[in-house]
RNA sequence: GGGCGUAUAGCUCAGUCGGUUAGAGCGCGUCCCUGAUAAGGACGAGGCCCCAGGUUCAAGUCCUGGUACGCCCA
């Protein structure tokens, strides 16, 4: 035992995040990443793409979560052969890192940033990102997240913008890049726009005006006179610019008599505005109303061929009078329901929030302190129906806490609504994990898409390459080479950035005047959906035709699920708008990731994780484990100490601890894997173990292929549990005899269960290839990440076999259950017991031995030899009767209660049928249709469950007691030599004090004591000063000496 | 207001094709076992499988409607 053994002892314990260093040093030393690709290089492409995160703030917790997703299946598909190139990207661009530049200078809006310069601002801007790069690609690596941090895409790159440029001077050719109105969030004191992210920050509650105010229809309806419309609204200062009046088509609306005149509503609504009182004269369908005139409220401005009722689907009767006032300027669905009926947009606000100063009774007012005054007119005019106040949450600017304002200003828009039917076609033959996205949240935004509006007034952003001349012709510019030539200039070095691009200027080609960029800047989105061909520099750069032509689409990517409308969204629609094809073929949709209290982690709420100390605290694949196969990924999940705990302890140890087992024997025994005997003539227990862990390679296998992470994650942590809780525990006698079958068994199961968790937890599993299997084969790869997937050899998996030795466990389990029921500890060996097993099953006598052993029983028996009386009951068994008799299930299933059990046990089991009369007649019952259990009567102490009985005959003869007795003794000495740190094979001399009976035991047993202990003197006497004390039996105190020989 | 998702033990979650005694882990209590283990095992307490209808011989599971929570949108 002392020759050189390739292997060394692992310890016990392990730092996992000291090993996770030395991990990620040992990866950049030997530069095992790119070697992971070039191995299949020439392998079949799998094309994952990364989404780039924005790097406008420090890494969280919920980033480690995609990027784990992001990490594992290009590993999986790595092992399995497939060349897997993995980019890093960086989103650069747009508001939320100038907001983040804003805070840190303490700017406070546009203004602010003109007076400092664009210039200047756009410098720390650029600055702001790169310093942010830096704090993911930290993570990116302390999180063991492969991809090529060293060749990044950013966004902000002169060739990235003129790809971008490339793709819209595509779109704009098409016809699908055009200018007009949108209405937006708008704080009148900033002077800008707000995202929705803005928005969503800067509810506060507010008290507004809520109207109902009559417009007099200019023309009879239904044959009366003087009929009115009913309108409400809650921003009477919109009255100003009023339009159009929208109805639902497929409503009903009634014309309705009260003491105050004659109005039109919908029919829902006619009792909540009129009340009950109201006399209806006749009913309308919302279609009949359309293209009645009616004389408008305030006649302040010029709105010309308007004021007339139009359809619109998005009026509803919850509320109001299911007539809707229209102002285009002022609300986005307004201004789709005018520009569908081509009616005007007027706008008498200026950007300041101020009425237009030549507006009457108005002009300079703020637009909410106009309320006031229009309401008090409008009474005056006799045209207030009704007036209230209401309190409701209004968006307001979450900078400065003025009232946002609904403000429609020209903007540029790709027409995405004319590619609609492109965009379900490629959803359709998109696979979307979880599923239900694809036809739910996913589907219905594709439905309901409206044009993406595509320019921000702003600074930090690709500049949208639109050049107008003072004929405003405009002219799309597809790179800076292109924009070179229309300058005559040498435009290679120009950063086309705002503001160094909007000096450039050309001679208009239509018609020679000058043309000059507009101002704006593009959605930083659009820059992300560009990404699998701008990355490249497609097609500009040399080459980029080739690579985009093997990488276009990806086979798979991934982010969370608020990016159904982002990168999910822009990705698809950008592909398809320039390639009339989708970037993606499978999309994994993450739930997300929420604090240990279930909320949200926000800085507010000092719930805040951060990842990196997180993953110092329980190493990085416990954190990995926990984001992959927690819970289910598709649903939000909280994270914290708890789980990641539960996942060091309960799989990550386990599994270390069995592979330090492995070490710890082989290191100490003369054993190679090839002196083993071929699996099929091992022992039954080897053979099942290697059937377990090649059924589990077929099922992981399975999971992974369909993206079920949890699911492969399931059925690792079973039979990591089963490998050392079961095959570990019932072989240790073997492996302590250097048992050459059991050493190459596990040492099998090992290399095997090692590939099939190295997608996951690739750290503990490359420590455990280092140290474990490595020296056991000299021609492993250099790292198990340079190794393959392992495959399933179906020629070792059985199924009988696996039955077998679940009915085994089984029956330890129901043993263990009636000691504890006997209170016999197991240390005491018992005679015997009997068992019953499910008809149909028989166990070999080594699994017998095994169950036999486990529960320290002498011999166990069937139960039927016993001789007593045995209760049985049979049982139906619905499941398979459900399916033969239907609706007469229910009455088959009395009969066979109702039969006599003994009697169809005993025709069941000499000619494999028995008759019940049922309904009049006979019919034929075979074994698998009823469920048989038999109970013995008395005198045992019985358990059962999962099918299996047994009893245990709980006679304690003198021998028994004497041996349960020399057993405490070992246990004892056992522990005595751990605490003096002995090693497992140090030899003692053992001396044992006790009172006379137990020492009359050890001496009845002391070569089994002697070798239990590896004491190679045994010496016995009354009493000992020193030594190490514990108790036998009943408390029997003894003491014992340990002395290293 | 709309769309989507979720709802099972104190907590975190499984639950296959619908099958009649609904499981695991954590936590708590009492024990047992241990010559790898930060482990393992047994027992106990703890369940209106959110509610109401429906389909079915049979519903935690399928359908409809509601409630609560979450996300997205308005």
């Amino acid at each position: 035992m002392t020759q050189e053994s390739p292997f060394t002892a692992l310890p016990t314990r392990v730092d996992l995040a000291e090993l996770d260093r030395r991990i990620i040093e040992w990866w950049q030393v030997n530069d095992v990443f790119a070697r992971s690709l070039a191995r299949t290089a020439d392998g079949p492409a799998w094309v994952f793409y990364e989404g780039p995160p924005t790097a406008n703030g420090s890494p969280g917790t919920h980033h480690v979560e995609a990027r784990v997703f992001k990490d594992v299946f290009p590993r999986f598909k790595t092992m399995k052969g497939y060349s897997v190139p993995r980019r890093a990207g960086w989103d650069c661009h747009g508001l939320p890192v100038e907001l983040a530049v804003e805070k840190e200078l303490g700017l406070n809006g546009k203004p602010d940033i003109e007076k400092m310069g664009v210039a200047e601002f756009n410098a720390l801007c650029r600055e702001s990102v790169l310093r942010h790069v830096g704090e993911f690609e930290q993570l990116t690596e302390r999180m063991g997240y492969w991809i090529d941090l060293a060749h990044p895409y950013r966004t902000m790159s002169p060739e990235y913008i003129d790809s971008v440029w490339w793709s819209l001077q595509r779109i704009f050719a098409d016809g699908r890049l055009s200018e007009d109105y949108r209405v937006a969030p708008y704080c009148t004191r900033c002077g800008t726009t707000l995202s929705d992210h803005e928005v969503a920050q800067g509810y506060e509650n507010a008290t507004d005006p809520s109207v109902y105010v009559r417009f007099p229809l200019l023309e009879p309806l239904a044959g009366h006179e003087n009929v009115e419309l009913l309108i409400w609204t809650t921003t009477p200062w919109t009255l100003v610019s009023n339009t159009a009046v929208a109805v639902h088509p497929d409503v009903t609306y009634v014309v309705a008599r009260t003491e105050q005149g004659t109005f039109v509503v919908a029919e829902p609504l006619l009792a909540a505005v009129l009340g009950d009182k109201a006399q209806m004269l006749a009913t309308v369908s919302g279609a009949e109303l359309a293209g009645l005139h009616y004389r408008r409220p305030f006649d302040l401005v010029e709105i010309p061929d308007a004021h007339v009722v139009v359809l619109a689907d998005y009026v509803t009767t919850v509320d109001g009078t299911g007539l809707v006032h229209q102002a285009p300027a002022f609300g986005a669905e307004d201004l789709v329901v005018c520009r569908a009926n081509n009616l005007p947009v007027v706008n008498p606000v200026a950007l300041n929030g101020r009425f237009l100063d030549n507006v009457p009774l108005v002009g300079g007012v703020f637009f909410k302190d106009a309320d006031a005054i229009l309401v008090e007119d409008l009474r005056r005019q006799g045209l207030l129906f009704r007036y209230e106040t209401y309190e409701h949450p209004y968006p307001h600017c979450w900078r400065c806490h003025t009232p946002l304002m609904y403000y429609a200003q020209l903007s540029w828009y790709i027409r995405t609504t004319t590619v609609v039917d492109a965009l379900q076609r490629e959803n359709e033959r998109t696979n979307w994990y979880p599923e239900h996205v694809k036809h739910g949240r996913y589907g219905d935004w594709l439905d309901n898409n409206i044009d993406w509006a595509l320019s921000r007034t702003r600074y930090w952003g690709t500049p949208l390459p639109l050049w107008r001349c003072e004929s405003s012709h405009i002219t799309a510019i597809g790179s800076r080479a292109e924009l070179g030539l229309l300058t005559g200039t040498d435009l290679s070095d120009l950063d086309p950035h705002r503001p160094y691009i909007d000096e450039i200027t050309f001679a208009c080609p239509d018609c020679g005047g000058t043309a000059t960029r507009v101002p704006e800047v593009i959605d930083a989105w659009y820059d992300s959906g560009a990404m699998p061909f701008a990355a490249l520099g497609y097609p500009h750069l040399p080459g980029s035709e080739e690579v985009f032509a093997s990488t276009y689409p990806a086979q798979y990517i991934c982010e969370a699920i608020d990016q159904t409308r982002g990168w999910f969204y822009t990705l698809m629609a950008v592909g398809t708008l320039v390639f009339d094809r989708s970037a993606y073929e499978n999309v994994v949709c993450l739930g997300h990731i929420m604090a240990e209290d279930g909320r949200k982690m926000s800085k507010h709420l000092g719930n805040i994780l951060a990842p990196i100390p997180l993953m110092d605290a329980h190493g990085a694949d416990a954190l990995r484990w926990f984001m992959a196969c927690s819970g289910s990924p598709w649903s939000q999940r909280l994270v914290g100490p708890g789980p990641l705990n539960e996942i060091v302890r309960k799989i990550l140890m386990t599994y270390w601890n069995t592979a330090s087992f492995l070490t710890l024997y082989a290191s100490h025994t003369q054993w190679a894997p090839e002196t083993a005997n071929a699996a099929e003539h091992r022992p039954i227990l080897d053979r099942w173990v290697l059937a377990e862990v090649h059924a589990l390679t077929r099922a992981v296998d399975e999971k992974m292929e369909s993206y079920d992470t949890a699911g492969a994650g399931r059925l690792l942590a079973d039979f990591v549990d089963d490998l050392s809780n079961w095959y570990v525990r019932r072989s240790r006698q073997r492996f302590w005899e250097g048992d050459q079958d059991a050493l190459s068994t596990l040492y099998e199961c090992l290399d095997i269960l090692t590939r099939l968790l190295a997608p996951f937890v690739p750290f503990i599993t490359e420590e455990v290839w280092q140290q474990v299997i490595r020296p056991g084969h000299s021609s492993a790869p250099e790292s198990v990440h340079l190794a393959t997937w392992p495959h399933a050899d179906p020629g070792l998996i059985d199924a009988v076999l696996t039955e077998q030795v679940r009915t085994a466990r089984a029956l330890a389990e129901a043993g263990r259950a009636a000691r504890k029921n006997s209170n016999i500890r197991i240390r005491q060996p018992l005679g015997r017991a009997f068992i019953s097993l499910p008809a149909g099953t028989e166990l070999p006598q080594t699994l017998l031995d095994d169950v036999a052993d486990e529960l320290n029983v002498k011999r166990l028996a069937s139960l039927d030899s016993t001789g007593a009386i045995v209760d049985i009951s049979v049982k139906p068994n619905f499941r398979i009767l459900g399916k033969r008799f239907g609706k007469q299930t229910q009455q088959v299933a009395n009969s066979i209660l109702a039969a006599d059990p003994r009697e169809m046990v005993e025709q069941l089991r000499s000619v494999g049928e028995t008759k019940i009369s049922f309904d009049g007649a006979e019919i034929a019952l075979g074994p698998d249709e009823v469920v048989v259990t038999e109970l013995p009567r008395t005198g045992w102490v019985v358990e059962s469950q999962r099918g299996v009985t047994i009893a245990l005959d709980t006679e304690i003869t003198p021998e028994l007691a004497a041996e349960g007795t020399a057993r405490d003794v070992v246990r004892v000495v056992q522990q005595a030599r751990r605490d003096t740190n002995l090693d497992v094979a140090d030899r003692i001399a053992l001396t044992v004090a006790a009172p006379e009976n137990v020492l009359a035991a050890v001496r009845a047993h002391q070569g089994f004591v002697a070798h239990e202990t590896l004491a190679t003197s045994v010496t016995l006497v009354d009493s000992l000063d020193e030594g190490f004390v514990g108790t036998v039996g009943e408390a029997v105190p003894i003491t014992v000496g340990v002395a290293k020989r």
